[in-house]
DNA sequence: GTCTATAGGATGATAGAC
DNA sequence: GTCTATCATCCTATAGAC
């Protein structure tokens, strides 16, 4: 397999990203990729000093988008729900790859020691968007955030403008307080 | 760790669901379980003829499960759309620890060879509901089931009746045709 | 930067005694 | 039904030559 370009260090992630997002983090060994990409194990090893820290470096651009997406959504508050959910909806979309793959493994969570910073986080969204964090109120963040993630992971390669509008709209419903 | 009760095969599913749901099934080795069993890998093979087939099981039920549901669905139509909101909640409750863990996971999926298949059922009643698989049609059953199961997910240990009604009445908003 | 070679350890699974 | 002992294989990671 020839290598795509100049940067191996770009190579490394590329074909990291495709493998585990195929297999799975724990599933896809340094050989695969190693394999895949025409090199050896070692010559990884001169790029990145340990699976977990390539790891880390796939998931860092998600993981600062998302850091800042709830500090705007803190000072936002409720009454820009409407745009809160697209930019949410953009975002997952943006890292769908990683979304898709490598961040539904728990195991990987918290190796990125990020699983309890990212539901404390996903829970002072929630409660700025509906009020408080009674269980009743709770689900219908729940519904609408979870709702709006699961259509990045389900609809695929589909376009995003093909269905942002239609599910931006229906999470904002499940989001609104029954009458 | 002395052993729970006499049923060997059931404590084995016991501490396997257990430990699968805080690190995952790959990241679980058969002598974490015979550690926490008090018993010895070997012995696990003696009830267990694989990990693989461990797995099968603990995941039957759900499977089942799922398999009578969606042929409720089929038969049942949009018309009942508040009920089957409500079934599948429960459903996914009766199962929250797998879907907290297992399920989750791509290669598991694959590995119990159910995954092309559940998407597809899924898609089936998708389109039971909304009456099309456009984009935009298919992305208010995504919100509303994909919601659902997240409530149970991110729920945790709270009981199904103190969120149950909201979290189905917000699906069934997410669900309506804009107006 | 990439290689060969290998250390050191864990894993799933099996053989055979009791 | 459970044990000890072991196999073959794979893994992450490192040392050192080129």
């Amino acid at each position: 397999m020839p290598r795509r370009n100049a940067d191996t260090r770009e190579d490394i992630r590329a074909v990291a990203m495709e493998l585990f997002a195929e297999n799975g983090f724990e599933q896809t060994s340094l050989r695969q990729i190693a394999e895949r990409l025409g090199i050896t194990k070692a010559a990884l090893y001169y790029h990145y000093p340990s699976k977990d820290e390539l790891l880390s470096e796939l998931a860092r651009p998600m993981v600062d988008d998302l850091g800042a997406y709830v500090a705007h959504a803190r000072d936002a508050g409720p009454g820009d729900a409407p745009d809160l959910l697209r930019r949410y909806l953009e975002l997952c979309h943006r890292h769908r790859l990683l979304l898709q793959s490598v961040l539904r493994e728990p195991a990987v969570l918290a190796k990125l020691g990020v699983l309890t910073a990212v539901l404390q986080r996903r829970l002072e969204v929630d409660r700025a968007l509906v009020g408080s964090d009674r269980p009743t109120d709770r689900v219908r963040a729940i519904i609408a955030f979870g709702g709006l993630q699961d259509c990045v992971v389900l609809m695929g390669d589909e376009r995003l403008e093909t269905y942002a509008d239609a599910a931006v709209e229906s999470a904002l419903r499940a989001l609104a307080p029954p009458r």
